[in-house]
DNA sequence: ATTTCAATACGCTTTTTACGGTATTTTTTA
DNA sequence: TAAAAAATACCGTAAAAAGCGTATTGAAAT
């Protein structure tokens, strides 16, 4: 029996996949949470094998839930359930400990495969994302999965409010900084991140909000 | 018997949907899509009461098909069932023509309740939208759904550029224009969406995709 | 046939961003 | 406790974007 907790802020997608997985006999589903602190809250008292965790969700979402449950329960077998098959995307999971990640187009029989494979120990991508999971084994990344946080605080409020509109001076305002501070903080993310203009950090950062710890 | 539709990318999602929509003996899923495309395909052959329609698929996305649909079949019925509870973007679909906005929390009951309203022509939405609701209700647009496109294709070709990271200068060379035709492209396009710089620009075109034709 | 709209392009000014630095203070971490 | 990282701020220059315009041409709509 393999238990199995669900968690995505999507009912309509919750409630379809209990009915899919119903038709295995040898899968529970134990719980289901809308959100990464539910998952963390109910691990507290009852363990699953298998967790299928979206990213998108409020609260913690699926990357900050990934971290916590990659230091404090590192043998809970995650699958992450996700609308984006960018290839950054993937990688960043696959760095933060998932074992498995599920594209958009996956059918009921490719989940069934990919969760008999992550609770068997084995990693399993969609098929479109092969590639990508060959990348990430083959990387230095699969050894030390130091996931080390890629913008400090400082930063991604700056980032958040470059996204929303505000120019240097307006944020120097509401942050009671130097406009200078903030262009400062701002070639610094240029340079984390590899990027050079505004319109690049803005679809960056709204394609990767999860992973850079943002809304 | 509410013959239904479901157009969707995420194939795990409209499994699921089948299975709750079973539930109903007085429902009959007649057919799924992928894509607006399969749609429009499917229904030269026989007529959905109910389409559940997703916004953002491939090939034809949500906001064409609807316009597809509402010109030639407006009898359908169209639930928009997405993942943003965006306001802008509820409103757009509802003067495109939609008759239901059901958001991701929705759960079965709100489904059903959902099909059951539009079916017998009234619209439906999520209980968080139903001031955008009223709002639409009470417009002009509701009388008059003029949908013209908002910004022209030469417009749209060079937010997709700007999107990606292009200064006018590259845009330009790409497009064999000089820059300040780009430039001017771009002052239209703010003034067109009432926006004020690149950063507000990139956020707004990235979710609104569909409705502004991208992609 | 005339008005409207889209696409093109230019002039000028100001603001903002981008890119090259340096440097001090505080906080964190090894 | 020493070293590293983060947050702060400045200097200067160049490039880009933003905010005012105007104007011509061709296509589309009325």
């Amino acid at each position: 029996m393999i238990k199995i907790l669900i968690a995505d802020d999507h009912n309509v997608l919750i409630n379809g996949l209990k009915l899919i997985l119903a038709v295995r006999s040898d899968f529970k589903v134990i719980a289901v949470a809308n959100n990464g602190a539910e998952v963390i809250d109910f691990i507290k008292n009852e363990r699953p094998d298998v967790i299928l965790l979206d990213i998108n969700m409020p609260v913690l979402n699926g990357y900050q839930t990934l971290g916590i449950l990659k230091s404090d329960y590192p043998d809970i077998k995650v699958i992450i359930l996700s609308m984006l098959n960018d290839k950054r995307n993937v990688l960043n999971m696959l760095e933060a400990g998932a074992k498995g990640y599920l594209f958009k187009d996956t059918d009921d029989k490719h989940l069934f495969k990919a969760i008999d494979c992550v609770y068997n120990g084995e990693y399993y991508v969609s098929e479109s994302l092969q590639n990508i999971l060959e990348e990430f084994l083959l990387s230095n990344k699969y050894q030390d999965k130091k996931n080390k946080h890629l913008l400090s605080s400082r930063e991604l409020e700056i980032v958040s409010l470059i996204i929303e509109g505000n120019t240097n001076a307006e944020i120097a305002d509401l942050l009671f900084l130097s406009t200078r501070t903030v262009d400062t903080h701002r070639k610094n993310i240029f340079y984390k991140l590899n990027l050079n203009n505004t319109a690049s950090l803005v679809k960056y950062a709204l394609e990767n909000k999860a992973f850079l710890g943002l809304q």
